[in-house]
DNA sequence: CTGGGGACGGGGCCC
DNA sequence: TGGGCCCCGTCCCCA
């Protein structure tokens, strides 16, 4: 026999353990802040401290501590809150870094739940822009508290999977369904600290324009992962102010009567604005504003880091098919018709193709003899140019040449033998007559 | 310290 | 309207 509660209690136990201190074995230090915790419930949890753990406890039988840098305290509490109770206490704001920390520890439930927030997050903003001309301040206003979106991925859920289950007791979101208005308020000093510095160098230079506003300098730095470094807000660099953001979200939605409460602006800026009839979609994460919505779904993945585009000859994953193609190009395909070493333009005639690893770049003949690479040799029956998949071939594998286009995966084997294939110039050389200057 | 290469994000155009 | 492609500017890393 079973009994249900059983997991929860124990869970609860274990989390009141944590919050006296009590038979805590694991110190986390966190940007400063201490975090006690169980090495077990550590260990359960995450994979970056199943490794951690299980090798510390080989060395030491001594309390674990462990420091990062990676991620802001705020956040760390979140996800150790997730993992004491199952519950995650996502907001527009923290969703971001949440799912950066989530990723550094490898703590794929959460991740999860990030993307189906993010997700959702925007199907809302999309449903709520048909609101917003059909319905009236009053139909969809509640009470303009700071209501969180919390998840919980626990064993609560036992029907429904973790990301789309919210916890009924906090009367908080459907996910899915088509209210969403409980997100949560936050200081703008903090609303923006996951705008990229390139959003917020354009932002800030847009804003400031535009609005004659000044940006305040006092902005909370979170230190964040590499994925994360690229999407945060380095200090003194461009937050809103509350103040500001009221003017923004007044100037771009002059739609009076549309208000969710203080901090419900943060989704419903993704709106049409009539000021601004060209440039319609606005990013739910940031102030940036696109004209198309297939460029806000580009924009976002610099938020969400999701990088649905894999190189399969050397792995590297990619945000956009362009960046991919082109990485392959570069890389994979020696496009560039100049010598690597001496930077002279070559041709089929006055150089050769040498492939080092996956990686494909072109010498010119003298170049190639100077290094006495030439002498290797490359059975060309076998060799075929790497093929960059066609439309319509997103998810089959990258292949050598036409033969083996099914079946030949690609992989990086770290070899540095230099490999010369004699190339057929002839495509290189109609795409020559196309090279700019800054194609590379 | 500097320059080059590669990655990446934004914008625009074409189909 | 969306996807693909290209251009441009910027950042980061490395030699």
């Amino acid at each position: 026999m079973e009994i249900s509660s059983h997991q929860f209690h124990l869970l609860q136990q274990l989390n009141e353990q944590r919050r006296q201190d009590l038979f805590c074995d694991c110190s986390i230090l966190v940007e400063g802040k201490v975090f006690k915790a169980h090495r077990n419930v550590l260990f359960a949890s995450s994979g970056y401290f199943k490794m951690l753990l299980s090798q510390s406890s080989k060395e030491t039988s001594q309390p674990t501590t462990a420091t990062f840098q990676a991620f802001s305290p705020d956040t760390f509490t979140v996800i150790l809150d997730f993992v004491y109770s199952g519950k995650l206490s996502l907001t527009g704001q923290n969703v971001i870094e949440v799912m950066s920390a989530a990723s550094y520890l490898q703590m794929t439930d959460v991740i999860s739940v990030c993307k189906t927030f993010i997700k959702s997050s925007l199907d809302i903003s999309e449903k709520e822009k048909d609101r917003y001309f059909s319905l009236s301040d009053k139909d969809v206003n509640s009470n303009g508290v700071d209501r969180s979106s919390l998840y919980s991925a626990g064993w609560r859920a036992e029907s429904s999977p973790p990301h789309s289950h919210l916890n009924p007791e906090q009367g908080t979101c459907m996910m899915g369904g088509s209210v969403w208005s409980n997100f949560s308020y936050y200081p703008a000093s903090q609303r923006n600290a996951h705008l990229s510095k390139h959003e917020n160098r354009q932002d800030s230079v847009k804003k400031s324009r535009h609005l004659g506003l000044q940006q305040p300098p006092d902005i909370p730095h979170y230190k964040s992962s590499k994925l994360e470094d690229r999407a945060s807000e380095p200090p003194g660099h461009s937050a809103q102010s509350e103040e500001q953001v009221q003017i923004e979200a007044e100037v771009e939605s002059p739609h009076v009567g549309y208000q969710y409460g203080q901090g419900s602006d943060f989704f419903l800026n993704s709106f049409l604005t009539d000021d601004l009839p060209r440039m319609r979609f606005k990013c739910p994460f940031c102030t940036h504003v696109v004209k198309r919505k297939a460029d806000l779904k580009r924009h976002l993945r610099c938020h969400t880091g999701e990088r649905p585009y894999p190189c399969e000859a050397c792995g590297k994953r990619f945000s956009r098919l362009d960046h991919l193609s082109s990485h392959f190009r570069t890389i994979h395909q020696a496009c560039k018709p100049i010598c690597r070493k001496c930077k002279r333009h070559v041709t089929e005639l006055t150089g050769q193709v040498v492939q080092e690893g996956t990686r494909r770049y072109r010498l010119c003949n003298e170049c190639l003899a100077e290094a006495g690479i030439d002498s290797i040799r490359i059975d060309l029956d076998t060799e075929a140019p790497l093929e960059f998949p066609q439309e319509g071939d997103k998810d089959s594998r990258w292949h050598y040449g036409e033969d083996n286009k099914s079946d030949v995966e690609i992989v990086e084997d770290g070899s540095t033998d230099l490999v010369i294939q004699q190339v057929d110039d002839s495509e290189d050389e109609a795409e020559e007559k196309e090279v700019k200057p800054n194609i590379r």
